[in-house]
DNA sequence: TAAAGAAGTTTGTTTTATAAACCAAATTAT
DNA sequence: ATAATTTGGTTTATAAAACAAACTTCTTTA
């Protein structure tokens, strides 16, 4: 009947952050903080729950002198949006 | 951009209620509780969330000499189920 | 060289989600 | 008749999540 929904994914912020990346495939801190309007600490520790699960791959660099972080989706991060919002749909009585 | 998550709709179980009960415009706790596979307990606190923000009306009944707990929606439910469908939209990509 | 800004991270608090434990009434078994 | 089980839930306790405030480090500007 209802499919279970990853939670990882079912999180305001977290599916924000996802759905940027997929649309973009890549992304600096700054940018993905002003477009989901998340305060810096809640974007850390979101970014790190996406990582550490390995949906997405946070690169940290450097922009002149300036640290950059980038992020972007990986293959995993990918195929679990797909399945969340498949599951989703199971919801929504959307066919 | 994104568009804010109504969060009491915005969890799993309240989410697979509202869902269910829009669908049949009535319906009792055992069967909401088999159809979700939620425990008793979990359902509901749940339901009384829902009922408290006006999503849900909650009448308890009797069914012969057995106690009865009629679950429906309400209009404000509805709506606020469509505009959560709605706000959804903004981060699947789904036009 | 002091102040302000950028780019994050860490920490602490408040909510949530959830299940376990509990309760009362009705039914079934002995 | 009464003990055990089932039904239909509610209350309570706990573990996890979300989130913002405070902090850190480096850089640029006054």
């Amino acid at each position: 009947m209802f499919q279970p929904l990853d939670p990882l994914l079912h999180s305001e912020l977290r599916l924000a952050v996802v759905s940027l990346l997929i649309s973009v495939e890549e992304a600096e801190f700054p940018y993905i903080k002003e477009q989901t309007g998340a305060t810096a600490g809640n974007l850390s520790v979101q970014l790190d729950k996406l990582s550490t699960a390995g949906y997405i791959n946070v690169e940290k660099t450097f922009k002149g002198k300036k640290p950059c972080t980038l992020c972007r989706m990986t293959d995993k991060g990918r195929k679990a949006f797909e399945a969340y919002v498949e599951a989703l749909k199971s919801y929504l009585n959307v066919t």
